[in-house]
DNA sequence: TTATTTTATTAACTTTATTAACTAAGTTAA
DNA sequence: TTAACTTAGTTAATAAAGTTAATAAAATAA
């Protein structure tokens, strides 16, 4: 077991760290509110902001509300102390953003992948960074996060494979690192997702969720006590593949039968519609999955069959995670949220169904109001956010 | 969110756990090489050694190995410093031990539960505490640790629900606090299980492992990053309650149909070897789980069916588990461990069959070598030792 | 005996926070 | 209008931890 050292530069950082995140989450703040929220003494916080003011990590912003004494300043984070590339190495697209310190969007870019060859994909991935960097206009760029698709190693910054790239053991971080000498920070796309929604989201304020992604794969982030957990493999949240039917004929792409993503992803479901839904309203020669939730929301019969299956499988299989985490709040990303209400009724009864009552009891199963793309681009963001003070410090201070 | 100052009570706290968790784990170490494992200066750990020296909670106990220099003087924890007491208050039984701050056990005493009703086992619980504190010879008592069944508020100290004891909203730290005035936390008892393995048992060195203990109940304690996960309303690891079998006639005792606990505890074995095996060699009317394990060693077909049905319904709710958490390692405890290999060969295949490939990898499955009541007592004690520097702070230093 | 090595201590210094006194800048009420 | 009050923030002395660097202690090796 490795132990943690405590000494005066611990202190630092551990104040430091919570004075930004309470005004990037809270907004601005006086060094007073500061005082009280951080559990430090007013004195202590006068002199650790004006070192961060100083380094033209914080300035003061106006006056806040007067009551009967002297005003308070406003304190906030100063956007140009620097900005953070947010990538996501999406199956079939990369999206880019460029964010200040603060987590507001300054400038955003998109491609569409035409090939899956490594170099077509590093090229398009360097030409991405260049443009948002040239966005920056010279501003210090902290560093590039970035999610990925499939299994990454997160410590040493590996693909150890990505099915949809067919990579294998790729050491990302190193490539783009000798390309830009910028601090680069890679983890999977659907835990990225859980990190966005915790600091922008529906997701902040909840130290235990999970946040499961469901497209043509499906995947869970979890956050327990306000933490990312990778697992001991970096293979935590697979719940894509978690044999929902036994003895099913239905073939995942794993090689298994009957996982949940053989039941309920979205090729599944095209096949499913394409079988069960004869009508020329709903399908013909070019099916769409928006089609599908469309005729849901209208409540078609047949269109209604085949969410309560994927309810009923969800569920069921939500039920483990539910007793087994006991979380607060789960979180659905996905194109299956345009079936909102209809579908997170079904959801929900299931769930009671098979789970146990004292953990359903306080229990919110809630969209994602956030795009699973942003919240796997923010949350790529976050990847350098959390690294600033702490753990590879990228701003000395 | 809660934000944790940092300040020098802090760091004190921080260094001063990592050396007594060092020479607890590790046994004696000389002022030096506990200066390269805390990764603190051989200067400040002179510094705080003497202090705790001076406190009576370490000790000089001779000299290391010498190797060409000045020979070290190896640092002891103060058997003396104070006693800890935990207790397991089981189904059927209440189980209580004395250890010394360093874990070794001074005395035990095991009662026999004759009655459920609530004054009855608190008056055997006071009589228990009282015997046991005799045998401290008025050393300091730092803190009562209990294990108990059922679902525990481990913050506020109270049992929110005993099935076996029929306890609800019950404030047990309240009611031993103002018995004996000793610091009392109280958790559940496969949580303290999970902890007991943790600090003494297959568990050690594991950040990340999953203790599942099958009985009458079966139900799951996590240690995730090194540290007890007991969910957002300590309802963490009901994995007793997954409905393994849809439309299934086996009632559980929570009220559903199907539940793991109904398929495999040890109630439901204990019916299936009645109707499967009438052989009157295993079966007759003192039949015991035993014999069964006898049987099932001796390769009795009959027996070895109903183990594998028990593997079947265990490793596929396993592969949940194993998909969901990626521990490093599941570690089993329960009566079932009587028939070793042959389970856990049958067990790991069917987690092989039923998980992913890359979470079952580097997994290992193996039985506890601490038999449940004792991890469970001794996990007791780890409540408290966990809250001796940080927490709660019992020991000012 | 003397040099070397390893362990441990001591004293001066650094970093960070706290305490307590004080300044700043507003509101409230006589 | 002004004195009293309130709230925000600063300053300087102090405290509590750790670090650095020099030194002492106790053994082995040449």
């Amino acid at each position: 077991m490795k132990h943690k050292t405590g000494n005066s530069d611990l202190i630092k950082r551990i104040n430091i760290s919570n004075i930004i995140d309470i005004l990037k989450t809270q907004g601005m703040k006086s060094r007073a509110e500061l005082a009280i929220l951080t559990g430090l003494t007013p004195a202590s916080i006068t002199k650790s902001t004006k070192k961060l003011i100083d380094l033209d990590i914080l300035l003061e912003s106006g006056t806040g509300k007067i009551s009967g004494g002297r005003p308070p300043i406003l304190l906030d984070i100063n956007k140009n102390a620097g900005y953070i590339l947010g990538i996501y190495l999406a199956p079939t697209k990369i999206k880019g953003i460029l964010t200040s310190i603060k987590g507001e969007i300054i400038s955003e870019e998109t491609y569409i992948l035409e090939k899956k060859d490594k170099s077509y994909i590093l090229n398009l991935l360097f030409t991405l960074i260049k443009i948002l960097i040239k966005t920056s206009k010279n501003k210090r760029i902290l560093g590039i996060g970035i999610a990925l698709n499939g299994m990454v190693d997160y410590d040493r910054g590996i693909s150890i494979f990505s099915p949809h790239y067919h990579w294998k053991d790729f050491n990302l971080k190193k490539v783009i690192e000798e390309e830009f000498d910028i601090p680069t920070i890679i983890d999977n796309d659907v835990r990225a997702m859980a990190l966005g929604t915790h600091h922008q989201g529906v997701g902040i304020n909840e130290s235990n969720f999970i946040i499961i992604n469901i497209g043509e794969g499906i995947g869970a982030g979890i956050i327990l006590n306000n933490k990312l957990y990778r697992g001991e493999n970096y293979s935590a949240g697979e719940i894509g593949h978690v044999i929902v039917e036994k003895n099913s004929s239905h073939l995942c792409s794993c090689g298994n039968h009957g996982c949940l993503e053989a039941l309920i992803g979205s090729k599944r479901v095209i096949e499913e519609i394409k079988i069960k839904i004869k009508t020329p309203n709903f399908y013909n020669e070019y099916f769409s999955l928006q089609k599908f939730y469309k005729s849901v929301n209208l409540k078609e019969p047949k269109s209604l069959k085949i969410l309560e299956d994927i309810s009923e499988n969800l569920g069921y299989t939500l039920s483990f995670l539910v007793n087994l985490f006991n979380p607060k709040v789960i979180i659905i990303v996905g194109e299956i949220n345009n079936s909102k209400n209809i579908f997170y009724d079904l959801l929900e009864a299931k769930v009671k169904k098979y789970a146990l009552n004292s953990s359903t009891r306080n229990l919110n199963i809630i969209p994602s109001q956030l795009k699973g793309v942003d919240a796997a681009t923010i949350g790529a963001t976050i990847l350098v956010y959390q690294n600033l003070f702490n753990g590879r410090k990228i701003l000395e201070v």
